[in-house]
DNA sequence: TCGAATGGATAGTAGTGCTATCTGCTATCG
DNA sequence: CGATAGCAGATAGCACTACTATCCATTCGA
């Protein structure tokens, strides 16, 4: 097909379309002669990731370019390739420095040794979340690293439910993909029903009127 | 204080302050003078907040507005200033529309059902699920639904925890701030944490070249 | 054959989040 | 009292992101 067939099936605009060939986000069409190119299913189907990832998971067009880069890497070696993909979903950690720092991922190792967690010093998420304490505890929220522990108790059961999606998929690429799709979609996935629970746990513990057991 | 110590006990350039002031998301300092003001304490920690949410959260600059505006508010019922808070703190679901959407959303509404969630219908996170589902659903994902049943059944738990964080708080403005905070870096910390726990999950299911039992 | 569409290049645009400059005033120190 | 530094407020500018529009030579399809 052609790009204006492109453009349709997959519901992109054709200078977005032309832009993300130009960013390499999508990759060129087969040529048919010097100035006339071809597009297929496949170019569907990516465009149609890019939207999701950039749409519904809030990345970045540089974040999705990193992203596709790896999943296209021709790295052999499998796990190398899934936890480059993976890192490149974290936001960036450089520049997070300081003792305060220092002392809160220490306190992160802490926690992850505590509740048998495998993970290597450098993980990225390892500072971010180091970050975070840093800066609750600039706010004077206190009681906000017992919080975290809390997380940290219950997390390993959403572990495992991603390891399994992941697990599930049958060629590379789709296990690839599915990596992506399951933290970037999953991000969003979560923090919705992670609001419907909040909700849903108040209207317990404080119902509103009208919903007790009627009194006499 | 004046505005250049503001900005040194903030660590906000002065320019950055002035920009906020404009934006409203900063209150005006006391007026000592017709253009001279005083600043406290009160604002070096609104300034903190601000940027911990934009830094750390990556909220933008208009949603931290919003949010501020509805915490200042001086509605008094207590419930409701708490439900307008977080309402702002949703990516916007306007403009999701079609049978697709409300297939998804039935679905999600099925879940909730099914999993005993107190909610009420037009709860803007079940529009941004049923968006994720219709997004998943659109990549050729078919398990992802499956997928998010599993969220739906563990999120309770984090439900309880955020909830317990909120209640703690001593007065209702510390109350009001808990429920940004623990939303806004709560966010940002299950992002983290999760990635963790996917790690250490991968790590145990699929054992790195020399941390079997050793063999004969 | 000839008009519409295509690929590729270049330039322009809207929005966001600051940053710089300017103006008239004010605080303060010697 | 006067010099000087700093301040508040207004306006303009800037860098970046994610597109969008225009142009042109070429090529497809009727």
């Amino acid at each position: 097909m052609r790009i204006s067939e492109l453009s349709r099936r997959s519901g992109v605009a054709v200078p977005t379309i032309k832009y993300y060939l130009r960013e390499g986000i999508l990759p060129p069409g087969e040529r048919t002669s010097p100035n006339q190119a071809r597009y297929d299913d496949g170019h569907v189907h990516r465009l149609r990731f890019v939207r999701a990832l950039i749409e519904v998971g809030g990345l970045s067009v540089a974040t999705v370019r990193e992203v596709l880069a790896r999943i296209d890497s021709d790295e052999a070696n499998l796990d190398l390739r899934l936890g480059t993909v993976q890192k490149a979903l974290l936001p960036s950690t450089d520049g997070l420095s300081g003792p305060a720092q220092e002392a809160a991922e220490q306190e992160v190792v802490n926690l992850l040794e505590e509740y048998g967690y495998r993970y290597f010093r450098d993980h990225p998420a390892i500072a971010s979340l180091a970050n975070v304490m840093v800066a609750a505890q600039a706010l004077g929220h206190n009681r906000f690293a017992e919080h975290l522990r809390r997380y940290v108790a219950v997390m390993p059961q959403v572990g495992v439910i991603d390891i399994d999606y992941i697990e599930q998929a049958r060629t590379i690429d789709h296990m690839l993909e599915s990596v992506v799709v399951g933290t970037v979609l999953g991000d969003t996935a979560i923090a919705a029903v992670r609001r419907l629970a909040q909700t849903s746990e108040s209207a317990k513990r404080f119902p509103p009127r009208g919903s007790e057991t009627p009194g006499p």
